[in-house]
DNA sequence: CCGACGTCATAGAGCGCTCTCCCATAGTGC
DNA sequence: GCACTATGGGAGAGCGCTCTATGACGTCGG
């Protein structure tokens, strides 16, 4: 109080011990006696000590904090890139993937500091950062394909995981959705419910998710008797999905099915549809992806190919602090399967 | 790069200088040779020197790091808590705070450091993280009125800095928004556009916030002759929109413009509006509040009340740079003022 | 030619913790 | 009773950095 806050030495001092023996107490090294252990305890509650962080990692080499770098791929700037921290966090999806990581992360204490990577620059930082020692590792999200951040992280030797595969290979963990078993579940469904006029809003080609959802869609359409298929490009936003809908819809008034390769278009598509006199399901079934908590909420609530983001994300940490512990070395990858959940839309 | 990280001793001998000259080059100290300077600059480049956090930290006793604290209010735990952090993120709000956090702290290299306090242990958990000093201070999003907090950090000496007035007051500096002005503006709207029943789906009653509103609301109504304003509360989220706008309707079937105190509830109001044949906003004018994203996306694009939430994020930040700087000593609070945002929903 | 003074660099003392020895004490087997 | 092993506490050497006090080396006026 006096001042300064107390040290381990004030706690040794006030217990009548060594540096070393409050330090084994604070750690829960067992070898220590029990008399002892409270003297210390007592010690440390009559101090109200708190250990130093700063402190313990210089000797430990850990943090325990990893980062969470939100990564996009080109070099955004200025006003654009305000844009790039406004539209990640108006998706739900990182909502959910900071709560999945969060729900990892706290039973053990640590926490994720937010990281953006939008820019050669910002990338040079947060791997100097992470060169640094602030956090012990990262988890990656990248919103492009073509992302050279985890090419950099692992050329650097720093510990990360990655959400989804990346596009070239690199000796990294990561975690992923068997996005094309979505989109043909996606496909059968509209097929066997009839619908015969079927189109697709994709999300941006840049991301490799989008790409895999549109191969997967085809594929089984190809095989079910639809070589072809209407495409229309989005951007994972509401108001592309509005887009895309009026573009399919000038071009395919006959449409009967649509597959939106996330939530946020699909509702754009309902509207679109809606305004355009279109009923949902009936005149055209709507199918979209992710299941974020929108695709329940809104009318009519949608049918959609659950992404467990949250558990992707869990594992996406536990990997991380696997390699950190040393439990894990070589480089592995964990694929999620979607699931079909069938709602009004479709 | 065998083994272990360069060090100030590795670039000191690289360069033939001190340690002392070195860390002096590496903080911008001008008092150096400009020819030594440049010798270093090499020696750095060629080790590949990063200097370490946490050796810094522990003599600077900072670590350029603010703890951003999402606060709930009570004993929530297990499930339930799962759920505080998912709602949390599906509300954009959060999103555009982060947003606002990270726009300030970027250009200083400083990162936020994320917790969730939402229950009495994870309360104390991120207390005691700030005692240990994982940041330099906190910037806390509290959801609920009573959270405690913030006394409880201002007891505690931590550097910290609120979003939103507390309800008892805390020697603490925070940035807020004029809520009852932004709610006397839309009521103003509604009645001058010729609404004469006009009803309100309020927040959570808990959060100050929304009891602002709501009273500033009501003043403004009953100045204007509308002592009696139908009232229903919602929670925030699109579904309570949706509820509240219902039971409003059932009461009162003959309201003709309703003021909900965030966009989603306004969202989820004109969603039942649409639902029971009411047109928005020619039978029924709708505003909302926040000027989320998704207010102009929506159809019809929502009236609302803009809230400059990241400006105010921002200057959150700056709050708690300052204190932290030594810059400012007193708490401070900066209210920020509404505005009005006319689009086609009223 | 000498002392005073400014300019920079160096030496070295920590910051608060962990962790490896090492030693004291006590128990065990013969 | 003696060597021998547990068992548990203490001493002290760092971890890599910052920063103060100190000193080397001109330069310049007198």
């Amino acid at each position: 109080m006096n001042g300064r806050a107390p040290t381990l030495e004030d706690v040794a001092r006030e217990a009548g011990v060594s540096r070393a023996t409050v330090s084994r107490v604070i750690n829960g090294i067992p070898t220590v006696d029990p008399a002892i252990r409270e003297a210390v305890r007592q010690a440390v509650e009559r101090t109200g000590y708190a250990p130093n962080r700063a402190a313990r990692s210089l000797v430990t080499r850990r943090t325990e904090t990893v980062a969470l770098i939100v990564s996009g791929a080109g070099d955004v700037s200025g006003e654009e890139r305000n844009a790039f921290t406004t539209k990640v966090f108006a998706d739900p999806f990182f909502g959910r993937v900071v709560t999945g990581v969060v729900d990892y992360l706290r039973p053990r204490s640590m926490h994720p500091l937010l990281m953006f990577a939008d820019s050669a620059q910002t990338r040079q930082q947060a791997l100097n950062d992470l060169r640094q020692g602030s956090a012990d590792g990262a988890l990656v999200v990248s919103t492009h394909a073509d992302d050279p951040l985890p090419a950099l992280l692992a050329d650097a030797g720093l510990p990360a995981v990655l959400f989804a595969r990346p596009s070239r290979p690199v000796p990294l963990s990561y975690v992923d959705l068997a996005h094309r078993d979505g989109a043909r579940m996606a496909a059968e469904h509209l097929l066997d419910r009839g619908c015969r006029r079927i189109a697709t809003v994709t999300g941006p080609l840049g991301v490799s998710a989008s790409q895999d959802r549109l191969a997967g869609f085809r594929d089984t359409m190809a095989r079910r008797g639809h070589p072809y298929v209407p495409v229309a490009e989005g951007g994972f936003t509401f108001d592309s999905g509005m887009a895309a809908m009026s573009g399919l819809l000038a071009e395919h008034p006959e449409v009967d099915g649509v597959f939106a390769a996330n939530d946020l278009m699909a509702q754009g598509a309902c509207q679109v549809l809606r305004e355009r006199g279109r009923r949902v399901p009936d005149d055209v079934a709507v199918i979209g992806f992710d299941d974020s908590s929108a695709a329940r909420a809104c009318r009519p609530p949608l049918t959609t190919v659950r992404q467990p983001v949250e558990e992707m994300a869990s594992v996406m940490a536990r990997l991380l602090d696997e390699h950190l512990r040393g439990a894990r070395t070589e480089p592995t990858s964990v694929i999620f399967d979607p699931e079909l959940v069938v709602r009004e839309s479709a």
